[in-house]
DNA sequence: TAGTGGTCTAGACCACATT
DNA sequence: ATGTGGTCTAGACCACTAC
């Protein structure tokens, strides 16, 4: 690593700040790497060293190396070094809602509310989300469009004490994700199952498809950090109009 | 938790193994959690304690215990403790093959290689995997049955170094990560697109489906642990016989 | 106030790859 | 023989939670 990205980091990392070192330090990393300054094919130099420079112990420069690797950005190997492979961020594995993910692509998308109502969960829904059956929950029927297509039918089943101040105004504007944040759920893991099939009429007519088109599928059960599941959704997609991409990693 | 599962696991860590102590201790309160001895609910007990029951050093516990979260099966709260919360070990996003995959499950998959064969890498092919216009890649197709019925079409291209000396033979008796495996190939990260589409008259054919069904297909590009792009793969399966599960963490 | 996890240090020794 | 990352230690102080 030359000399003057040592030095950026030097002068940004800053000891008075909350933000962990570990993590000012990822985050510079991955700032040098991406805008070009750590190229790929560039070696690091050793950790020690680099502890030294930086004025930090070890342990903490291996913690932030280890989120790069984690990511794909660096490869280490024991005895030769720490290598930059490459040079975009990886986008990460995403919980995000579909809106919140158009939106970073720079679209607009429109939501319109079709259902919106507490009802008791049918036994599956129930099992899913961990409560006991009769439960009521809240279901949320939405269809997505984007630049005037039609591009998703999204219903979600969610616990009651999590989304019972949710109104339908709040769901055109923002996605579902964003507002289970604001209300200090903390999206943690989803078991997710996706599928294929024909649209049946239903699915055709709300997403104005023709007879025979094929649709994408998703289901997932959302957890919180607590490990509570939160949110079942049962996704239905326009496979003409999209794919889900993802990135695995360490298999 | 519980007196017995501390010396448990007092027991069975072993300082002269080659495997590394955290290891060891992620690996035994996951086994001591997924068969009941470790229930859903408890508290693991403040980590200097057990790492003085257990004669190791308080990172190393930590360590092990992060393992664990990060899987979901614990939960930590500052000021709180750290919690089981979950008792089945989340299948993790996984890059296995899906003969791996079916073998995994019970089920004894069959393959049938319909070409096998040295070719020039198109444009899209050569960029993906990193290599000059006109370089020559291993182009493998097969045809995946599992009992009696033709579940997918598995189109690969791997770098020439690589999957050279792969053979018909060992296609139809393993999948091919195992045999990329056995070539030292370590996978690493992959990314992965996934849609949905009617079967064309080709796949119908060779997936024995009648007209106007739907096909699940998923195009990726594995990348091994150096970081280089090692393999393609394009499939396409009968999405009235395969969904694609998996496990998203930490979004 | 007491107890918990979160971060950080300054070393040590080992395993592996290269020369 | 040298240099690298991999593991581990025995402390320290801080931030947050519960009482």
């Amino acid at each position: 690593m030359i000399e003057s990205v040592i030095s950026d980091i030097n002068r940004a990392m800053d000891r008075t700040s909350p933000v962990p070192l570990y993590f000012q330090l990822a985050g510079e990393l991955q700032r040098a790497i991406s805008d070009g300054r750590l190229p790929k094919g560039d070696f690091l130099g050793n950790e020690v060293d680099l502890a030294d420079r930086w004025q930090i112990s070890r342990p903490t420069v291996r913690r932030a190396i280890k989120e790069l690797v984690d990511q794909g950005l660096l490869v280490r190997q024991r005895g030769v070094g720490t290598q930059v492979v490459s040079d975009h961020i990886r986008r990460r594995v995403t919980l995000m809602s579909l809106h919140d993910d158009l939106e970073a692509q720079g679209r607009a998308p429109t939501t319109t509310v079709l259902t919106h109502e507490v009802v008791v969960a049918d036994a599956g829904i129930a099992a899913s989300l961990n409560l006991a059956p009769g439960s009521k929950v809240v279901h949320i029927e939405r269809c997505r469009t984007v630049d005037g297509r039609r591009l998703a039918i999204l219903r979600n089943w969610i616990t009651l004490d999590t989304a019972s101040d949710i109104t339908p105004a709040q769901l055109r504007g923002s996605g579902l994700y964003a507002l289970l944040r604001a209300r200090g759920v903390r999206p943690h893991s989803a078991e997710l199952e996706i599928g294929a099939r024909i649209a049946t009429p239903t699915d055709a007519a709300l997403l104005d498809l023709p007879v025979g088109a094929a649709v994408l599928t998703t289901r997932r059960v959302m957890q919180d950090s607590s490990g509570q599941p939160v949110e079942v959704g049962s996704h239905i997609y326009d496979a003409s109009s999209y794919t889900i991409e993802t990135n695995v990693l360490s298999g």
